[in-house]
DNA sequence: TTGCTTTGAGAGAACGTTCTCTCGAAGTGG
DNA sequence: CCACTTCGAGAGAACGTTCTCTCAAAGCAA
């Protein structure tokens, strides 16, 4: 009693050894035959293609893949696909994959470390033949690192790290912030507010610092890091004070939590005259935040978010915004990892590709509009 | 020279070979410690264990899979993650996949039937468990039906077909439209446009129709045109005239070319009065075209939109919406699907999760509000 | 015809796991 | 002390492919 909602009946799918007693011939002659390796005689070869077709055989590639080696699959890591930046970057991750004949495993880490060890672990065991990873950490790396060392190839997307010896698709974050934090000190304003999803105790040092020293290596932390070290340096640089609390961390990715913390930044007894949002989640809360007190943008609150989506236009006013390429990044990590898997070696290289401060109307001039250096 | 990238050094991955020997005692007792099936003693056990801790061993999947015939994966073919609804639907999938110690491996269709054929096939080649799929085509299905066939069970997403039994995870697109339709009637609308993201073809006798007849069997088609039935459902409740110029469709997806046809919509000779977009893609064109044209929303123009992404409640003013649950009817899929792998078996289920009209102020009353039935 | 190469095809191993079978050792009851 | 069960461990097959080896037959030059 099939009831052909495919679960118990199911005949056997077919195999070299079925296509061969159909054909009346070897396996081994049946296998060459259909795999075009070896020598076959044309006419055996037809006869056995034949049987094949009749038979409805396709290969068993899991067979296959323990026989060569090569799954043909590589591994995606990313903190959460319904967030549109890595919903985006993995759609150019898996068209590249398609284009090589490969196919992406997908997983989530919910940006936690011990998820993300798992994860890559599976992808392991799952032997695929690469991993494309948006980091949690960039400090401790040592599951990607084994990764490598069984000759997995590991490409880091959004985020990069000097502790692994690897290739990583980024944004200059730090410039990025500082483009858009100097764009709204260019426009006069001098008291900016800057909101981000970080957990608050992944830097208390650059947080409490908070206008002096210079930063140090790039690239060492995570994006949000970079871009509030951006904010802080173009901060030095218009000598404007950036007192700790005009920066304010949430936990990651929760929309409401954002647009509370958004909001208390814009109730501060001194309230910041434009803020700068780190990312797509920030960007949101903060337009939230200043409707609910019935700020005026750009007449009350100036503002730059982050993230060209789609809705940014959609909104009044469009909104000022650093936009990044997540399709081009994605697209492009997968390309490196492919130049991997294919054999090339050299040592691990970082490309940064281009942001934009792409200027609409949620920014206005403040004061008197001084400049300088 | 092993330069830590992953290419070429990567030592040889120890196998359950490798740890008997570490141990010294043979594959199969080594396999059973490791396996904990059959009997072992304990200190040999723990011999075992620690070999293959020295060793970093972890299973071959791969091996493990042809052995048992289990590969741990199920696949999803959707037409874009990109999008948000896919995206949502498919964190769902995964969500309840790893609940189950499984893994997805993710397909775009594109909304192409030649590439899900292809999808399907590679999925059915890689071994999968089970598949999610939003099919191109519900009439299309030969290709569902051979996985059936092979015993990998199909669960249908977001639409359901007559010509397969398998269980289908659904709203009820025509009455979601019909609800939506009908409020904007008892707003006192009569003259109501409508843009959908379909390909016109797809349904002439649907849109040529234009107010006679009543609709047959529901689930039959692919949602945009049961939202059309809906549409026409409803404007025949309250007599008013549907001509066929006010549906208006356009391509697959492109946001650009729905402004263009919603931009059309608006400047029919007799404009209507309201909209109603049948997705979020139609959602967002039909909004950016009554700002282009300078239509105040609801003042000149009332509009019903689909899906409730985050910006429909950034925009001025906030969308009324029909909200459908991707999330959810993501994860119910999965289950679904697992219930089907863990060899459940019973006739196809169409599973219809609920809508809601949110209604917020993108609406307002038209002429004098006469409600009929 | 002899000796050589080329061609086509089969036998069988290998990949790494799981699992059945077998068999000796140890334990137990009469 | 012997028959009988239970336990623990090894040998080896199996999954479906790929690929090496072998080998017979055929082709060809001398």
């Amino acid at each position: 009693m099939a009831t052909g909602t495919g679960t118990g009946g199911g005949r056997r799918r077919p195999t070299v050894a079925d296509v061969a007693r159909e054909a009346g011939v070897s396996v081994a002659t049946a296998g060459r035959a259909l795999g075009d390796y070896g020598r076959v005689g044309d006419d055996l070869r037809d006869r056995v293609k034949a049987a094949a077709d009749r038979l409805g055989y396709s290969p068993n590639v899991v067979a296959r893949s323990m026989r060569s080696g090569g799954t043909h699959s590589i591994g995606f890591v990313g903190a959460d696909i319904s967030n549109p930046f890595f919903a985006t970057a993995l759609r150019g991750v898996c068209d590249v994959a398609r284009e090589h004949g490969y196919e992406a495993i997908l997983t989530n880490s919910d940006d936690r470390l011990d998820v993300e060890r798992a994860a890559v672990q599976v992808l392991l065991d799952k032997q695929v033949e690469g991993i494309v990873v948006a980091p949690t950490s960039v400090t401790d790396v040592d599951h990607l690192k084994r990764a490598q060392e069984v000759g997995v190839p590991i490409v880091l997307l959004d985020r990069s790290s000097s502790a692994l010896d690897a290739d990583s698709v980024v944004i200059d974050n730090e410039m990025a912030a500082h483009d858009a934090v100097t764009y709204l000190l260019n426009l006069g304003h001098r008291r900016i507010g800057m909101l981000a999803c970080v957990d608050v105790e992944e830097s208390p040092e650059v947080v409490a610092r908070a206008g002096t020293g210079r930063l140090q290596a790039r690239g060492a932390a995570r994006p949000s890091i970079d871009r509030i070290r951006g904010y802080l340096a173009a901060m030095d640089d218009y000598l404007a004070p950036s007192s700790a609390d005009l920066v304010r961390c949430t936990g990651l990715g929760s929309p409401a939590q954002a647009e509370r913390e958004a909001d208390a930044l814009l109730a501060l007894a001194q309230p910041p005259t434009a803020v700068f949002a780190a990312d797509n989640v920030a960007t949101q809360g903060v337009f939230r935040a200043a409707r609910r007190r019935g700020l005026a943008i750009p007449g009350d609150l100036s503002m730059v978010g982050f993230d060209d989506l789609d809705w940014t236009t959609l909104v009044d006013p469009p909104l000022t915004v650093v936009a990044q390429p997540p399709l081009d990044m994605g697209r492009t990590a997968a390309e490196q990892l492919f130049a991997r898997i294919k054999g090339e070696d050299r040592p691990g290289e970082r490309i940064v590709l281009p942001t934009e401060l792409i200027v609409r109307s949620s920014a206005a001039g403040h004061g008197a509009q001084k400049r300088s250096a």
